[in-house]
DNA sequence: ACGGAGATCTTCT
DNA sequence: GAAGATCTCCGTT
């Protein structure tokens, strides 16, 4: 079943846990490219300093603004694309965003764009997951509520809480003590060997 | 294992 | 003009 606009009207922080488990599918020429979500992060209103909200309405964050189940995708350092579903009613300023998957269809498509990197660098990182399933900005604003744009996200594998664990978000400023750090709004799948930043 | 730096360019101050 | 929701490579330990 594919995951409908009602699921990300609700608040970004449960969309991003309820997505732990998900199956996000790019059809790349008639196959399906797809893997197991199992890390994600909330973005919220424009109280979240560490969100692209914060300032108000501008033109990179307009998705963010729009449609609930649409695709937020942007650049970032200048070489990455990062893929967010946007959260939240219309003129909420929330998004969710994919940071890590398990690869599990299309595993030759991922191997070739992905090419002398282990099976765990594939996919285990927000902008490793968009390299190896072939999205950029093609698909910004894209309805991720259809299978018609090519790319959407469907019910898998739902986690109960024993195997979820929260977290402060990465990238931010770190310091302990930052408004943002404090917020545990990053969740990932406990056991899962494919989450960003993983330490054996 | 850990840390630092470069890549590369858009966005907002 | 500086920083950025990152990744990879190369150095040292």
């Amino acid at each position: 079943m594919i995951l409908p606009a009602s699921f990300y009207a609700q608040n970004a922080c449960v969309v991003a846990r309820e997505l732990l488990g998900a199956r996000l599918v790019h059809m790349i020429n008639g196959q399906r490219v797809s893997g197991r979500i199992v890390e994600t992060e909330a973005y919220s209103g424009i109280t979240d300093l560490a969100s692209h909200g914060r300032a108000g309405r501008t033109p990179r964050n307009l998705p963010m603004w729009g449609e609930p189940g649409r695709a937020y995708i942007y650049l970032t350092y200048g070489m990455h694309w990062l893929l967010n579903v946007v959260c939240e009613p219309v003129e909420t300023p929330a998004a969710v965003l994919i940071r890590a998957i398990e690869p599990l269809e299309g595993l030759d498509v991922m191997a070739v764009n992905r090419v002398g990197l282990t099976r765990r660098q594939w996919t285990s990182g927000p902008a490793r997951l968009t390299t190896a399933m072939g999205i950029d900005q093609r698909f910004n604003l894209a309805d991720m509520t259809t299978e018609s744009t090519g790319i959407w996200l469907e019910v898998d594998t739902p986690l109960m809480d024993a195997d979820v664990l929260s977290g402060p978000r990465v990238g931010l400023g770190k310091r302990v003590g930052e408004p943002w750090y404090s917020m545990p709004w990053r969740w990932w799948h406990a056991s899962s060997l494919y989450v960003s930043r993983w330490k054996p």
